[in-house]
This record gives C-alpha cells, structure tokens and sequence, in this order.
RNA sequence: GAGGGCGUAGCUCAGUAGGUUAGAGCGACAGUUUGUGGAUCUGUAGGUCGUGGGUUCGAGACCCAUCGUUCUCCCCA
C-alpha cells in the first residue's frame, strides 16, 4: 500500500473551505439572477471535436483527453494502433479518445446554443457555475480542476449588455467587499493596430506580444515584435501606443491622436466610451479603466474585452470576458452575437483568504451539543434533541458515554457554542443543564421550557 | 514544454564537517480527576528519514535516477 495521495493540482476542501466558498458562490449567483440570468447545467465531458481547435494551439495542448473504452477488444486492434501512431505524431486520435473533460463553460455553452437556438427565447441570458479542467502545470493560484462563474448574453448586439455585464462585476465585488479593477479595451482596437502595423494577419502575433509588457518591459517586447517582423517604423507606433497613459479619457485622445484615421480603431472607441459614460451616470466608473495593453488569449473575442485584476496582490486576473460576435458558428448555426464575464472563484479564494476578507460569520455549525451520559439520559437527551430539531436548531448528541472531558473537547473543536447536560439528577427533575461554552454560563431549564428557550 | 526550491513522527520543523540506539515543540492517547472542558504535572504511542540505485568501513546527510510537492517562465482563471 502507497499512501494515498491526490492527482496534481486538485485540492480536497474541509468543511471551513467550503463555507466560504459557498459564501462566494451565493454571492455571485445572487447577483446574477438579480439582473436576470437563468442557470444552465452541461456536462463535465464533452465530444473532443466540440473543444478541439477552440483555444488556439496552446490550448489544444491542456485539454484532459479520456480514453476510451474497449480498446482492448481484438477487432480495434488495428485501430487502436493506428491511433497510437497518430498521438506519437503529436496528433490527437478520435480512435482512442472521443471524449475530454470541458476546458472552460463558454465553448460548451455555444455548443449549447447551437443545438437548442430553435427553443430559445432570445436574447437568451444564463449563468452556469461548474468546475473545468486543464492540464496545466499547477503553481499559485493556479489548479488543474477549478470552478468558472459565467454569465452570458447571446442573441443581442446592444451594448447594453456589455454596460450591464460591467455592472454586474462591479456588484459582485462590492458585495465581497474586494477592491478590483476592471480592465477594458477593444480588440477593434488592437486590429486597428494590426492594420496600422503589417496587417490583419499579424493580429495574433502582435496581441501575444503587448499582452506581455506589464510583466517583461518594453525592451523585451521590441525583441519579440523583431523575431515576428515588425518594422523600425512599426514598432514606433507601437510604442506609441503602449504608452499612452492618464485618465481614462486621456487615453482615448491620444489613442485617437495616434490612430483615429482608422475606421476599426474608431468603431472600438466609441463603443469603449459608450460603456464608460454609461457607468459614468451610475457612480461606478471610478473601477473601470481602459486599458489598451490588454489582449486576451483567447481569439473567438471580436469587440470589447474585459479582465479583473484585484487591487495590491500579485494574483494575476480573477475575471474575463468579452464579445465574440459569432461563436455558434463554430458548430454550423451563424449570426448568434454574444457576450460574457467569467469570475475565477478559486483564485477570488485565494485573495479573499490572503487580505482576510471573509466575514467571521459565515462559519456556521452545530448550535447545541447534548450530552451522552449513559443509555436512559441519552434516550431523554434524544427526545428533547427532536423537538429542538423540529424547530430548526442545530443539535447533536455525542452518541457514545464518555467521560465530561472529552465532550467538552468535542464542542469545543468543532465550536459548537452551547452544550446541553442530562444525567440522572436531570432525569429525575425532568430538566437539563444548558452551558454556554464561550461564557461558562449554566442555567437550568425544565424539559417543558426547553423548546421556547432563545438560544 | 523550459528552469529552480523542498520531501525527516498526525502537524511545524531541528539534525552541526557523512560516525553507535534519529530529536524537539504542538497534537493524540492514558493517568492526575468514574458529574463539569480549556491549566499543571506524569507517562505512552508514533519514523525501513518519499522511492530505487550508487559512493563509503559507515549515508537522513554526498552522487544519479525516479515520484511527489511548490515556485518562476510559456499560457491562463
């Protein structure tokens, strides 16, 4: 016998984790049916070819792939084999695995869209919150299993959605009482750039590369855009544009300043400020910055993207998302815009755990330990332990005679505040001992009287 | 995919320049106390030092491999 062990980058969660991660997730499913989301199940596997090609090249890569059964049986033989030549290739073989575990909720739910768009009440509003894999290598705040909050708009072109999405990050986090920042920018924008700066082929490449400056600096960022191409002249309006900097609306004049003959840089401007002076009017803006770094890996995004980042920590985003006008395509059903957020509930966790921002009253437990003193006491414990159960209290007996010693210890770990005492003496009056174990206070209390004490 | 740190008791760790029977604190258990806990004191249990090989008269320590874990880069939440 090993000893028992768990798989890379899961995590077990005990009962104190998952109170406050339950704390998380009511808060944001609240928010979301505040403003009209509707929750929405898939899956923890797909079909592979429904995620395979979806995430670019690096993403294919980190899909947890199941094999499939029966490959053992004598008439797959060759099949089998086949495929296995295939996986040496570095290609993936429907032959040996048809199915893989969802890589993130957004892909299985276009997927969704796609075979339900007939039965659909547009625009269609969900939110789903359920776990996704990747075969990453794990390192801090990042795990192999973990939970994604999304919440999505599809059939709608309006940026209304975009404004209420926003709004709904910025209420999730106020609720959780963390200071973030919601970055913003446009990916009109960035093929603004790409058409300003080799054309609209070099938008991948050119994406990859401002993403990187915060974290390599700009010398680093010059050698990359070398390698990729770039010319002297190009890279000058490249690092025009990543210095712009100041307020909000700052930037946009020197982005404009820069760049504002192009007609997609335009577009992505004013829909950037649309959203801006939309929130402007509620108060709220003070949290939303633009921010033309910002890229995103992901590539089915086609307008305004957006990413969380919470304030003095070195956790990278907690957050995501963005309009991608046309992702049911990818599964045969075109013209269904749409637009998302995601919350990284673990890494939100983390955070939350690291500026100790968890209210201690989320931890809840047992309001009542009764006492196990022998097999009558414990009898007439158990019959005032239902009535009290009947009215919604918490209680538990200790189900085993122990010496006081070890009960008390009992309540004490598991920071059940009260404990209830019936022995012999008791019995006899038809009352119990009740001990606050905070206070050290006891009181008596008839067995009549018990179930409209207030505890 | 690339690179670094770390694996010694349930937990946190010590273990000096390789040298007999591997240590501490906390925790657990038992007693002090068979109806009132958190304290004190006393005692007990618990480790083939991640695994496999090698160097050596001798390895927890040194070397190699391997597994696990953690961090950084790539990429991402």
């Amino acid at each position: 016998m090993s000893k028992p062990s768990l798989p890379q980058g899961t995590r077990d969660f005990n009962a104190a984790t998952v109170q406050k991660r339950q704390y998380i997730f009511q808060t944001i499913k609240s928010v979301f049916e505040l403003y009209g989301f509707q929750a929405l199940e898939t899956p923890a596997m797909e079909n592979l070819e429904t995620l395979m090609g979806k995430y670019g090249e690096e993403g294919d890569k980190l899909i947890f792939k199941i094999l499939n059964n029966g490959l053992d049986l004598p008439q797959k033989k060759q099949q089998t084999l086949e495929g296995v030549e295939k996986l040496l290739a570095g290609k993936s073989s429907l032959a040996l695995t048809e199915r893989a575990l969802r890589y993130d909720l957004t892909i299985p739910f276009a997927r969704y869209v796609a075979m339900h768009h007939g039965a659909l009440n547009f625009p269609f509003k969900r939110y789903q919150i359920q776990p996704v894999w990747r075969a990453d290598r794990p390192q801090k705040g990042r795990y192999r299993e973990f939970y994604q909050c999304d919440a999505d708009v599809v059939g709608s072109d309006s940026l209304l959605n975009e404004v209420d999405l926003m709004s709904v990050y910025l209420n999730v986090f106020a609720n959780l009482k963390l200071p973030v920042e919601v970055k913003m920018n446009n990916r009109k924008i960035l093929l603004g750039l790409a058409q300003f700066c080799g054309g609209e082929e070099k938008l991948i490449d050119l994406t990859i590369a401002i993403d990187k400056l915060d974290k390599i600096g700009w010398e680093k960022v010059q050698e990359e855009l070398n390698t990729k191409g770039f010319s002297d002249a190009q890279q000058k309006i490249i690092q025009q544009y990543l210095n712009i900097t100041g307020s909000n609306d700052e930037k946009i004049a020197q982005l404009k300043k820069l760049l504002g003959d192009n007609e997609s840089v335009l577009k992505g401007i004013e829909e950037l400020n649309y959203v801006l002076q939309y929130q402007l009017s509620s108060g709220m803006s003070k949290q939303l910055v633009a921010d033309f770094t910002l890229a995103r890996g992901l590539n089915y995004y086609t307008g305004l993207i957006f990413e969380v980042k919470a304030l003095d920590t070195d956790m990278g985003s907690i957050g995501g998302g963005g309009r991608y006008n046309d992702l049911t395509s990818l599964f045969g059903v075109p013209n269904i815009p749409g637009v998302g957020i995601s919350f990284g509930v673990d890494r939100i966790y983390d955070v939350m755990e690291e500026k100790n921002l968890f209210p201690p009253s989320i931890e809840q437990t047992t309001q009542i330990l009764f006492f196990n003193l022998g097999e009558q006491e414990a009898q007439a414990a158990y019959e005032q332990m239902t009535l009290l159960r009947n009215k919604k209290i918490a209680c538990e007996i200790y189900p085993e005679k122990s010496k006081f010693d070890k009960q008390f210890k009992y309540a004490e770990k598991k920071g059940i505040p009260n404990v209830i005492i019936i022995g012999t003496e008791e019995l006899a009056k038809k009352e119990c001992n009740l001990k606050n174990i905070n206070t050290g206070i006891q009181t008596t209390i008839p067995f009549s009287e018990l179930v409209n004490y207030k505890f």
